[in-house]
DNA sequence: GTAAAAATATTGACTTATTCCATATTTTTT
DNA sequence: AAAAAATATGGAATAAGTCAATATTTTTAC
């Protein structure tokens, strides 16, 4: 567990007490929206602006420090475990998610059977469902 | 290939202009976007609505006869393509999307690890990618 | 086939998530 | 510490879609 400065300077960007308080938002609150962030650093140092929470959190996807995913419906959602390959399973009633591992195996865990000559980067998929909370008692 | 009217009819939907050219537009243009659509429509019978338009895609999208998928960073997409359980390659850089067989076999090809308790009604699978066109020549 | 009831379409305002831009401030470099 | 580079701020703007009231069309019942 690298200090987050660290994190940030060996990818190349400046070390600004906003990208830190966002880092650790999303460490703290994993798959947290923008507006959550925002709000979990707000509570912690005070005031952010939303432009700077959209340009940390976007700086810190693009050097793969944190993934985001956008599942249909929701805005985007953050998270600091990267690197496993993992999936999500999203609750449709309350929008709950959480982590899946890989179905079938380690990395690239899917190959389409034909790929149209597309050069295949990523792979995501998502579960959709009802949490137990969500579900009709039976 | 039924006729549309008697697929709006067998899902209990009043049959509007409006709906049967939607309809036809979907099939016409898969991975259409709703504006897409739209404009489609129009050159067909003059003029329709943004909300018709959004009417007639929602209500055809709950009753299945056609499907909607919803890719990060891009506005929904509609086809007509139901029921085989196919999934979508994208390109990233041209957003490009071309229907993939499922990559494993027939119906419910994946199934989620720890599914911690959520009933999972559907699975969604998006691969990402470069297309021909975009991939720099080699 | 027509009138009443139900369903759908239209228009236009509104919302949500996000981006753009110009200026101010902070961080890094020298 | 000063200059250069990078980042933050505030506010306007955009894209995709929804809401709500009224008008029109479609279906149902006679």
């Amino acid at each position: 567990m690298t200090d987050p400065s660290t994190i940030l300077r060996d990818h190349g960007l400046s070390v600004t007490a906003q990208r830190l308080a966002v880092l650790r938002a999303v460490a703290a609150c994993p798959h947290g929206t923008a507006d959550r962030i925002a709000e979990m650093v707000k509570s912690e140092i005070g005031s952010i602006s939303k432009q700077a929470v959209y340009n940390a959190l976007g700086t810190l996807v693009e050097k793969g420090v944190i993934r985001r995913i956008q599942p249909a419906g929701s805005p985007a959602l953050f998270e600091n475990r990267i690197g496993d390959n993992h999936h999500h399973l999203i609750c449709r009633t309350c929008g709950k998610t959480v982590d899946i591992d890989c179905a079938v195996g380690k990395t690239p865990c899917l190959h389409a059977s034909h790929h149209h000559g597309f050069h295949i980067e990523e792979v995501e998929v998502i579960y959709w469902g009802t949490c137990p909370e969500c579900r009709p008692q039976d």
